[in-house]
DNA sequence: TCAACTCGTTCATTATGCGAACATACGTTA
DNA sequence: TAACGTATGTTCGCATAATGAACGAGTTGA
């Protein structure tokens, strides 16, 4: 079984039981004991101690010989949420820049490789998916992750591209590391970034940094558009300053908050 | 420890893992190894392996001597939400009715005690706790909560009474079980809820109840609005034309998805 | 300087979690 | 109808994963 290396201070069956959690998904709404067993790597027995552990706390329902997760779960995710304070701060932000552009607005941040949904104000639907807090796309796609990008430091930045083998999900897509570096010094420069259906045809995207006193990236806004509505220097004229405006705004509060 | 007594197929470890990301919270965003270990009862050695184990798994992040949960926490609550359907198809419905009454939007569903958000479309800002995915009210105060209650068959609907200790938010808020029972016959009987100020001062919420194809309620969505602006008749006028109709919407479209 | 509190580490111990094996159930096919 | 393949539930001996007491070191505030 592909379990990471033991070291002293690791709970292998916390791990496990972790892994059987994010054995469901899109694609997998619904799974047998044996189905859980298969994507885990973990003995039938194992899969079945960890599923009825997570029954009995509620965070999954059994119905006949199929498990689903159940709301509970998310407050495992709500955890975190209400940890941090920006998404909170941005809200009525977001809110506001939304109402005035009449299109969606996010927040995200940077984990690992991609950037994660922290907070969203969606207008009208652009995407083929549906994104939700917690959404992830890889940071190379996204108008808000090559904001991310560009506010690492030089070495933060080259750490993150070692290895990284974009793979197009358009034909727009940046499918070169040093394609994406030279992205990253424009977005440095111009102080935002404007994605043109790099991620998904027909989405537009703009975003821009929000730093915390320190100065330092915490977090990136966007405003999403379809791309048919107007061309890229339009979309870039109308929709920036609000951005950045909204941006600027939250950046204020952020900085008078503990 | 207040651990659960063990059973064969219990894996205490991993109820005691979900317990430490459970112990972050809005008034615990770090929390050094002796804090996690007093709120969850671990010896420190324990609680010091769990955080380390999540620190490996890119769970929780350690500055100096304190702990943080990271996004990918958001990973855990995403699993669920990928997983059901409803909330992606509910969407776009949120979204046109939240536009088109230039109101708050969101779907709940029940969860224990609690009815949990499971999709949201924020318009401006009401409350003065920002909404997520994943937060949870008591159901009793909230108009999506005694839709969800008016759906239960009157088994299930006592089995959730009982034992039920109603703690006022308001002084509107209903905290006998007898009115409340009373509000979940009125609601049965006018197919929708109108909380006014029972759970926040300065909130009001029209909440009308999402069937699937067999007659089951399956979840609840709302619009909310501030109590200063009109009266409860007057927003009864106004908003619940929309909302039945962006109801009726969800239910056609989940009738025909798989 | 000292008390109080914190964290890191060690290691003997044992309770936890394991999984092989067996039995039973169900659906499919010949 | 019977055989087969695949599923789940259960048991229990056992290996080891996880435990926590104890010790030492570091930090902070009075």
């Amino acid at each position: 079984m592909a379990d990471q290396p033991r070291e002293d201070h690791y709970v292998q069956s916390l791990a496990r039981g972790l892994s059987v959690i994010t054995a469901f998904g899109p694609t997998t709404p619904e799974l047998s004991l044996s189905d859980v067993a298969r994507s885990t790597g973990l003995t039938r027995a194992a899969a079945r101690r960890f599923l009825l552990t997570l029954v009995d706390l509620g965070y999954v329902r059994q119905e006949g010989k199929l498990f689903r997760l159940t709301p509970r779960v998310l407050a495992l995710g709500y955890a975190f949420l209400s940890s941090v304070s920006l998404p909170g701060i941005a809200g009525p932000h977001l809110e506001r820049l939304a109402g005035e552009v009449h299109e969606s607005s996010s927040m995200s941040v940077l984990d690992g490789r991609d950037v994660v949904y922290v907070a969203r104000v969606p207008t009208s639907r652009i995407m083929t998916v549906s994104i939700n807090v917690g959404t992830r796309f890889p940071a190379y796609a996204t108008s808000m992750g090559q904001v991310l990008l560009a506010g690492l430091d030089d070495d933060a930045l080259e750490e993150h591209l070692a290895g990284l083998d974009p793979v197009p999900t358009t034909e727009h897509t940046l499918t070169s590391v040093e394609a994406l570096r030279s992205r990253v010094r424009q977005v440095r420069s111009q102080g935002f970034a404007l994605v043109d259906q790099e991620l998904e045809y027909g989405l537009r995207s703009l975003a821009a940094p929000v730093h915390n006193r320190a100065g330092t990236v915490v977090a990136a806004v966007n405003v999403s558009t379809q791309a048919s509505r107007v061309g890229p220097e339009e979309t870039r004229r109308a929709l920036l300053p609000p951005l950045l405006k909204a941006v600027a705004e939250i950046e204020n509060d952020l900085s008078r908050s503990p």
